[in-house]
DNA sequence: ATGGCTGGAGGATCCAGA
């Protein structure tokens, strides 16, 4: 699927790297994404696959924990360069949620953001400052004025036309007020939404749950985004998700989002 | 649905997810 002279960056929530491996490469092999950052890959650093992945031609940095969370960069055929892994602003935060590398000349910083969920709560506190802290540092990056672009699990419903049924949804945490506002302020500091501006009038979804049939019914909602710094913004020609995996045997519960880049 | 699935850890159920 490479196209001549573009860049296709992709995000995927992959719900744990060991059960989803198959779908995982199958998935990289018939998409052939140039970078693809992976969430929840739930293992431990000495569990990662680095291995099948350079069987397919993928260079990776990956940082994990036990039992939940986890981030990943893969890039083809090229070694990602770390820059950050972690968000400063709370030393007490042990979470593997935050990757940032350099590849193909560009900043790829790939994020899980926080549930938040139950809400009030300390996990939506945690979220909310969560979210002030990679404000700051997409600030620090903005202030080095480098290509780059935030690809990830933002678990924030952006918007009403995001979600089948917002009553569905109303108190989540996944689009409170207060996160909402937090994700609108990204936007409003001059990152652009590829996906929400490529679709105007929603109905785009990244994620279904598993529970209550709500893949086969396309109860669905868009949590998975890609944010783009100006440069790249003027270099985006599409963006899109790849729904149809939701529906494989074995799919995670979310399907993986991109972007192609002129080069 | 106050959780109807799912993955991981651990070795029975619990936590976490969204």
């Amino acid at each position: 699927m490479s196209q001549a002279g573009t860049l296709k960056l992709a995000s995927f929530n992959i719900n744990g790297i060991k059960a989803r491996l198959p779908r995982l490469l199958e998935w990289l092999e018939e998409t052939r994404p140039q970078v693809a950052c992976l969430q929840e890959i739930k293992t431990q650093d000495e569990g990662f696959p680095a291995e099948a992945f350079e069987k397919i031609g993928y260079k990776a940095i990956w940082h994990g924990q036990k039992g939940f969370n986890g981030v990943a960069i893969l890039a083809d055929g090229e070694q990602p360069v770390e820059v950050q892994r972690g968000l400063e602003g709370d030393p007490d935060d042990a979470h593997s949620r935050y990757l940032e590398a350099d590849v193909f000349g560009v900043r790829v910083v790939c994020i899980y953001l926080p549930n938040g969920n139950p809400q009030p709560g300390p996990k939506f506190d945690y979220k909310l400052r969560w979210m002030e802290r990679l404000r700051t540092r997409m600030d620090a990056i903005w202030a080095e004025e480098v290509p780059a672009l935030v690809l990830g699990d933002y678990n924030v419903i952006p918007h009403d036309r995001d979600i089948w049924d917002k009553r569905a949804m109303a108190d989540d945490a996944l689009m409170q007020p207060a996160s909402r506002d937090a994700y609108a302020r990204l936007l409003g500091d001059g990152w652009t939404d590829a996906i929400g501006l490529h679709h105007p009038r929603g109905g785009i979804w990244t994620f279904w749950d598993y529970q209550a049939g709500a893949w086969p019914r396309d109860h669905g909602f868009r949590i998975d985004h890609a944010l783009l710094s100006p440069e790249l913004a003027d270099r985006l020609v599409e963006s899109g998700v790849d729904k149809a995996y939701r529906g494989r045997e074995k799919a995670s519960d979310h399907a993986p989002v991109w972007v192609r880049l002129r080069a």
